[in-house]
DNA sequence: CAGCGGAGTCGAAGCGCTTCGACGGGTGAA
DNA sequence: TTCACCCGTCGAAGCGCTTCGACTCCGCTG
């Protein structure tokens, strides 16, 4: 292993002068720098992280808290750490992976033994258990996800209250009356995760203020739920010709479900979506949607925990604005 | 933050006592372990990771690489990488999250760093460009997957080669006498990602020995891809009635695509797969397949690594035997 | 009863790094 | 020419922890 003395040495300066030069907390004469620079490479120095802390108390790593839970995305939530991992990387940090089962323990756990520097937190629910420990903890947090009372926390996430009033304001543009959202499975509601219901409330509220029917329903996955919920859908709306969906993977099967019923989608249907992009996209009909820009999120989260890092304040809240995008599976509604 | 002199002032002892009585390295009596034991408890010390690591040299921490090159499934890495964590949770260990993109310098930096004591490394291919530094390096690591040469690297994985003959086998036992397999995307083959090549050798060598015809056709994913392979399929071999599947995403859309051609599953074809078994299980038509068992992977490569760490030789390959799983896929071939 | 040795504990050193205070020498102002 | 000051550098201290060597009891053995 090389050490600071090492590279001192060959640069003919003391190891203060190489932590200097490579910290810049220090002025150092540019022919020094570069004589530090120099050996640093042709040594292939590198400052072993666990002597750094002590003195320094950064460590450089982001714990990513990835709960994991039943109903969530799988891909979703995989994009979003890769993207977390990425951007961390690029601000010079390393992730450090914290899973369910773990919770708030493992992020205390790892606050204390000064593992990692920040937490970057997924899947908020409203009434989040970790929410009192995150104010507590002397290490700066981001969320994903708005909680019920956001106070003192920094949180990013799609606005998925507008998302859902977009795809409304959408399918009423296109002139339907009556209109349906089949959502995340119940255990998604039942644990009060914030974005499940934020979107509830804006589909609802857009409805009423286009005074057009709707209903909710909370809906598994697969294709027996798809097949159900498509069911009971034209049994208590048989006048339905607009759909949100809220819940990647039930897209595919719901479709399939629809047109089995006699419904053609966009022809008796129109459909839209809040999902990522690829998923829309990629359907067996490409689905008008609203993207879940899950990468995007995870390089904000990250950057606005570099900027708490570095001391410099920063916006409460980051809603992302929702962008829908038009694609195969909406239409004006047929003439009555 | 609580620290060692804390916990030994409380408890009555010099700090060198607390370090023995909670590490076990020296002995100690009861009553005073008793008190430490306390003491940490009503303070709820925590040693600093930083603190421990130039002295005691472990940081307690693993490095996982997870590649995420295109078409490799991503449930299937994600689980991998929860069970990962959760086993290494299990041996006191955290998990440091390594992206593409890093590679082979991200293994170095974080070796050199000492942020990692060790590396489980995802996604192998027969010519791993990762393989001469895992071999140089002074970190113990378990590679998922076998390489050209394993020579000197602890390597587990399902034998894929004997999933590709089972599947074979089984097919075979039914009375099929021309089979094909459908497999990963191209790009798979073409990276020499070790565990495609050996799941296509097992199922042509088993062919062989079975005298059946036998063809190879790598395939993208989508409806689209499904439809031309199944197309094809049927072009060069009207005689096809066995059919191996190892492209996750593709299992549904290709039942569809074959029950568009009038082929119906099982009836007309039978199908099997390498893959998850939630996946085999919830598809379209429930698949008879070889279950990859990400979970029991993960599992098995922290065993590994834990015991390396501790200096306990262990073998160099693991290699988990496939077991087939009858479902509603696969039935005898229909007299002549 | 002296001597030995092990159990149990302590103090001090040291891990690799950062940072604080200090120092030398050059520069510019008086 | 002198003095103040600042730039660039160095040495030493210290971060929280582990570990090494040493010391003190105390119970045995001979």
């Amino acid at each position: 292993m090389v050490k600071i003395t090492d590279v001192a040495r060959r640069a003919g300066v003391s190891p203060s002068t190489v932590s200097y030069a490579l910290s810049g907390k220090r002025p150092i004469s540019d022919a020094t720098r570069r004589r530090v620079q120099d050996a640093v490479r042709e040594l292939g120095y590198r400052p072993h992280a666990g002597a750094r802390t002590p003195a320094g108390r950064r460590s450089k790593v982001l714990a990513l808290a990835v709960p994991l839970r039943s109903g969530v995305h799988v891909p979703v939530v995989t994009q979003f750490a890769v993207s977390v991992a990425t951007a961390a990387r690029a601000h010079d940090h390393d992730v450090l992976l914290l899973t369910q089962g773990e919770g708030e323990e493992g992020i205390r756990r790892v606050a204390d033994a000064g593992l990692a520097d920040a937490v970057v937190v997924m899947d908020v629910q409203l009434q989040d258990p970790r929410l009192p420990l995150l104010r507590s903890l002397p290490l700066p947090s981001v969320l994903i996800g708005v909680p019920a009372e956001p106070d003192g926390l920094t949180c990013v996430d799609l606005d998925f209250r507008a998302a859902g009033e977009l795809c409304v304001d959408h399918l009423a543009g296109l002139g339907h009356r009556v209109v349906a959202l089949v959502g995340s499975p119940p255990e998604v509601y039942v644990r009060r995760t914030a974005f499940a219901r934020r979107l509830v409330q804006g589909f609802t509220s857009a409805a009423d203020r286009h005074r057009i029917a709707s209903t909710v329903h909370p809906c598994g996955t697969g294709r027996d739920a798809a097949r159900a919920v498509a069911e009971r859908l034209l049994r208590e709306q048989p006048a339905l010709t607009g759909v949100v969906v809220h819940n990647e993977p039930l897209l595919d099967p719901l479709i399939d479900a629809f047109e089995r019923l006699g419904l053609r989608v966009p022809d008796d249907l129109s459909l839209t979506a809040v999902c990522p992009a690829p998923v829309a996209a990629s359907a067996r009909v490409p689905v008008t949607s609203v993207a879940v820009p899950s990468a995007e999120l995870g390089t904000r989260a990250v950057h606005l925990l570099v900027r708490k890092l570095s001391g410099t304040p920063v916006p409460q809240h980051t809603l992302l604005p929702p962008r829908l995008t038009e694609r195969a599976s909406t239409a004006a509604r047929a003439a009555a």
